[in-house]
DNA sequence: AGTCTTGTGTTGCCTAAGCAACACATTTCG
DNA sequence: CGAAATGTGTTGCTTAGGCAACACAAGACT
């Protein structure tokens, strides 16, 4: 009962029916409201089956957004990419796409969980920040880079969050340029400026 | 190692991957050079799995076929839908459709296999004919209902067939009209006319 | 109050699917 | 030509998934 391989075609074909039995589910329904027998029925796998796979919706949740949002990073971002204004274009962008899946697409992330999936996502852009900062300034500090990942993670994503619940503002496009100044003005003054 | 169970979701989800993935690989590539290997790989499915429900490739584009039309004929023909002016048309419309979808969006039907696949469809669509039949004219008996279901069969799906080869014609919608007129005073000939 | 329904985790047994390896055909190509 | 490569069926063993049943919890109905 280990299911830790992650090569069997199996295994990946049931997480990906589970998972867009969640999505599906998750565009007529709240997220609380959603059973896992209802996960379960629309997969058209066995109640059991999800247990073995995760131990609850908020697991499955959990799951979903990391690979989810690492996909999308990775679909966009080139992987030798460090990082300069060009990509925290990309990234801004990508939140916003980000944004727009989730928040009105779906229902999830509305009400008692949007603290959860806010959290989460903010954990793993800071952790792609962190990498694409590590290429780019590899002679300064762990400590420093790590900070600086938090910092920019944040503000981009609360500034992206702010330009959703924002769109209909005729300053919409205007926000996002300001975001960017922002935060490239931040890393230069900590950082220096990037190589290229 | 039977399989006769059609309940069983995994067995339901396998013949379903298999089948789409024939029908994708269908689209690029003649029915005789796509491999057993091939179907499995992009059904992302085992070849011993391929196995364990087709004897080969033939035996998969057999129940394909039948599988598909059958559920083309449910999805329009209403169960209670007795055989008269009306059936014919919409008979005539779907065999219309089914020619467009295995002849061309697929490549399936092509050169050497076309023989099967017509015989095949024909037998199909010559079960249905007698089922309705059978219900507009339950006096009659089962002989001259089979006999008028083969006449018709072969008439309606030669007749499209034509129709479909030369879909570039003027007259397109006009031959469609004339085989209509034909079936429908063939069967008023035998069988007298209908209830409705 | 009570019981009826609906969801949650968990269990043991059974079956479908994966995997690797086999022997045997084919093609393909130097 | 012969060897490498590719496809075909088949096999024994392992593992993921299906099924049914369970105890338990929480709301709903009268």
């Amino acid at each position: 009962m280990a299911l830790q391989e992650g090569n069997d075609p199996r295994v990946v074909r049931t997480r990906l029916l589970i998972q867009e039995a969640l999505l599906s589910l998750a565009q007529h329904k709240e997220f609380e409201s959603i059973s896992v027998k209802d996960i379960a029925e629309t997969a058209s796998i066995n109640r059991a089956t999800f247990y073995a796979h995760y131990v609850d919706k908020y697991a499955l949740l959990d799951e979903m957004l990391s690979e989810r949002f690492t996909a999308l990073v990775h679909e966009r971002i080139p992987a030798d990419q460090p990082f300069n204004e060009a990509a925290a274009r990309q990234l801004i962008a990508l939140l916003c796409d980000f944004q727009i899946l989730f928040y009105k697409e779906c229902k999830i992330a509305s009400r008692s969980i949007a603290a959860v999936v806010e959290t989460k996502v903010q954990h793993e852009l800071q952790q792609i920040l962190a990498n694409l900062l590590h290429k780019e300034y590899q002679s300064k500090k762990a400590d420093n880079i790590q900070l600086s990942a938090h910092i920019i993670g944040s503000s981009l994503y609360s500034g992206t969050r702010y330009w959703f619940n924002n769109q209909q503002s005729q300053h919409a496009d205007a926000l996002l340029d300001d975001l960017l100044v922002f935060t490239m003005s931040g890393i230069t003054a900590l950082h220096g400026e990037p190589q290229c």
